[in-house]
DNA sequence: GGCCATCAAACTGCATGCAATTGCGGCGCC
DNA sequence: GGCGCCGCAATTGCATGCAGTTTGATGGCC
């Protein structure tokens, strides 16, 4: 085990950085959809810990966003809203520039090697899947941000990118990955080339397209929470309690 | 008391966003140094509640970087590397450019006063401590990310804002904000009028200054400390316990 | 048949208690 | 006099217990 250790931010100690891990993995894999819920009960028997710790992984992952934790409820699964996920996108967007401005032309051979091995780990999962490829796309991402060694960057992109992961398993269909495994390939090159602008202009465009692939519409129908749907409608409510429906059905 | 109410994203409960809150607040006025050590009975204590809570709100505030914590260790106030200064910026000029370019030409008269409102407050404050500038400022900053009523757009500029105020504590010579409310008065005009490239260049500019300010060089002596210095030193080191110095003596 | 009140189970909010680890002051040794 | 070792107080890590809230189901009433 090379106990590559908690990193220095966030992830405060052991157990429950363990247990925020299997939670964010299960969601991008959406073992866990979004609305899902996660007692806190369950998720400590689950995991062999108390309610206590399985509390704080779920804190801990809604500071991150993936969690919706409302007072006296079950913790469920975040389930941004088409705003949101196309607000995530564009600061993705800005985020990663500025992860391929870093290392354009700064990545070692090493590093080279290993984003050319990730990606071809996305290539033989192209078999497997979806949920497994959806999953190393994004890890490819991260592993971008790493290679920048800012701890900072590192956080917000992963963030950024998880909840992106969501709004994929939210509005997107099944789709097809082969074009993205062929721009990993190809920003890889202008990153090594050093072509700033080059690197620049295709990652802008990846995740654009990625974007565009997943958001196409407000497909208000798919979009599936019907509390989003009528958010606007809610505006002219002046109480703190949004929305009071009677009983509506969610899903569940 | 308007009773806000705890915006959706995070802040989980009632008691643990308000310790988070004061915290937050406690930080950026510089009443807590970075390196401040903050034991979780004394925090409990002072703020009437359990060790429990205090543990939580020490956790959300290590997802938000403002406070380091260490497995068996006392919390600390974050003290953030000068190199983790400068990301921080530069993420945090992406993110406000984003802002700005989603207000441009958008905002209502209302919205409008209200910043001129916030910019009159700062200069009121002129008088005052340092602390209260800085901490005024910074709200400008997070009130223009408010006005795009994009949480997520939000959540994450005011984490930056926030880091960045640490670290005009820890690096930055007692500074004039006269120029920096005279650069929120022409972001202000260029939003009202729609000038987009212009209120563009204006907040890079705006915080690229005050980065640079701020960030005038690595300052080792006064980066003040003596861990992050050693830190490139200690890569060799290849257990996960990073450094282990004979007693140095930190502050506090 | 549909609607509302009532009640029990489920769940969260929080405090407290115990075990384990760390920090630190004093002691002995070189 | 300085350096390293040991033991105690301070502090964290975590589980459990109790009180308050929500959920949703059952039964009575219109």
């Amino acid at each position: 085990m090379p106990a590559r250790a908690t990193s220095k931010t966030s992830e405060s100690s052991d157990k429950v950085s363990v247990i925020c891990r299997a939670l964010r993995r299960a969601i991008i894999e959406q073992a866990l959809e979004p609305g899902a819920k996660l007692p806190e009960d369950s998720l400590g028997e689950r995991f062999g810990v108390s309610r206590t710790i399985a509390r704080h992984a779920l804190g801990q992952l809604a500071a991150e966003g993936l969690v919706e934790l409302r007072r006296n409820r079950i913790a469920v699964v975040a389930t941004p809203s088409w705003k949101e996920a196309r607000d995530a996108f564009d600061i993705r967007i800005q985020l990663e520039g500025l992860v391929v401005r870093q290392l354009a032309g700064k990545l070692t051979g090493s590093q080279i090697s290993e984003l050319n091995d990730h990606v071809d780990a996305e290539d033989r999962a192209r078999g497997g899947t979806d949920a497994v490829s959806i999953r190393l796309a994004t890890e490819f991402h991260i592993l971008l941000a790493q290679m920048t060694s800012s701890p900072i960057l590192v956080r917000y992109v992963s963030e950024v990118a998880y909840r992106c992961c969501l709004t994929l398993s939210l509005y997107s269909r099944p789709h097809s990955t082969e074009c993205a495994i062929n721009e990993h390939r190809a920003i890889i090159a202008a990153l090594a080339k050093g072509d700033e602008a080059k690197v620049m202009e295709l990652m802008h465009h990846h995740l654009d397209s990625v974007a565009n692939r997943a958001l196409v519409a407000p497909t208000p129908q798919r979009g599936r929470d019907l509390l989003d749907i009528l958010a606007p409608y809610a505006d002219e409510v002046t109480s703190d309690r949004v929305v009071k429906l009677p009983k509506v059905a969610r899903r569940g």
